[in-house]
DNA sequence: CGGGAGGTTGACGTATTTCAACGACCGTGG
DNA sequence: CCACGGTCGTTGAAATACGTCAACCTCCCG
């Protein structure tokens, strides 16, 4: 595990703009840094914070005994994620490239839910959110070919970058394999051969990728 | 987000025992009977209720629009479905056999929380759980392989519908199917298997499945 | 008795995985 | 400054596990 530095206060705010709220609320926990390929914390760990993404990209994965992994989830600027209801992890949180988080502790859950009444409504929000994600997530996973997974994937990355049609991937083919339930080889060939049709391009240099034929693309999403 | 307004029913109670929180939150809901194959709701119709199994079995799912379905969860006595974010459902629920159900105006919500305050820890911890049974079932869906799928299966609704070894599947093959990503000839075809492998045994009769090699199936769960 | 739904089994095809090789890029250190 | 090694990505060839298609059986219920 890793150690860091920071600390914090909070003092009760008297009135509440949304985003002062945000960053009083922020004050209530501590900031981290990392770089690509830390982890925050692993299966098994015991669950003392949970956390918001402010930078970067973080993933969350399960493994089995053979190594095979499954990411559920990426997260980007401004979601939260570590919810638990164990005491221990039950899935593992890495740095996918250098990303600042904020780390608020468990046992603050209730203050911060009395201080700051919206706090409540943002977690519920975030996991409604999850959920919705995850059951699509299911939907992909159970049902969906490689050339569907992989033009939603694109989509729903490009939305939650909130980059236009030019998207720098921050994750590997590796990463992109596990979280879609295929295989490097799989991706690397869907790619190649959606770039062969016009749909993307893919940029000879860095993991950019662009989305040329948006229409089709959403038309593969079913 | 979450959208409440409104007030319900019952009187504050003056101090809470578990028991009693649940007579009396049922109060403020409705109780609904339904037979195998009725819905309680489709994607796409607008969110009135959320709803908690009082006996019997529902199923949600997702729909592809070439018919393929993904089930993301069976919902057994005792549990909570039916929250959403957005003003439509963005999934179905539907009774798998007979079933009765109480359905909570989905504007009570606030009301529930401020007259029950467990309620918001019983809800918060059926999102936790319903969040780690699909992190846990993203896993299932996208690295596993049919055998691994169906003892996990077969051990997980053994150990929720908790009867011991025997138990009395409410659920046809085909949704078994679409719950783990398989078709029905596969699920067949495994569950032969495991009978001949003597891992479990298939009754003649009925959906009633045997589990006499608890450990084995144990080591295919991984 | 007939028909439909649900389940099982068989034969077959193929999409994706597996295994393997290669190439580009990058940081490091001699 | 260039050589080296490692990581990441791509491509090819081959094997196979699962899906598809189809037949058949049983159980019900009308």
């Amino acid at each position: 595990m890793l150690n860091y530095a920071a600390t914090v206060v909070a003092s009760r705010p008297s009135f509440h703009s949304s985003a002062r709220i945000a960053h009083d609320m922020h004050e209530a926990g501590e900031r981290r840094t990392l770089a690509g390929g830390d982890e925050l914390f692993v299966e098994g760990d015991p669950v003392e914070f949970f956390y918001k993404v402010v930078s970067g990209t973080v993933r969350t994965s399960k493994l089995l005994s053979d190594a095979r992994r499954q990411i559920d989830s990426f997260h980007f600027a401004g979601d939260f994620f570590g919810f638990e209801g164990t005491e221990e992890h039950s899935f593992t949180a890495e740095a996918v490239d250098a990303t600042t988080v904020i780390a608020f502790k468990r046992s603050s859950f209730r203050g911060l839910v009395h201080d700051y009444p919206e706090f409540a409504d943002q977690l519920m929000s975030a996991m409604v959110s999850s959920l919705q994600r995850a059951r699509d997530h299911m939907l992909l996973l159970g049902r969906k070919t490689p050339q569907e997974k992989i033009a939603k994937f694109l989509l729903d990355t490009a939305a939650r970058l909130k980059k236009g049609d030019r998207i720098e991937l921050p994750m590997r083919r590796a990463d992109i394999a596990d979280y879609l339930g295929l295989t490097k080889e799989t991706v690397s060939r869907t790619l190649t051969q959606m770039s062969r049709d016009g749909l993307i391009r893919l940029e000879a240099i860095g993991r950019t990728v662009l989305l040329n034929d948006r229409l089709t693309l959403q038309q593969l999403n079913a």
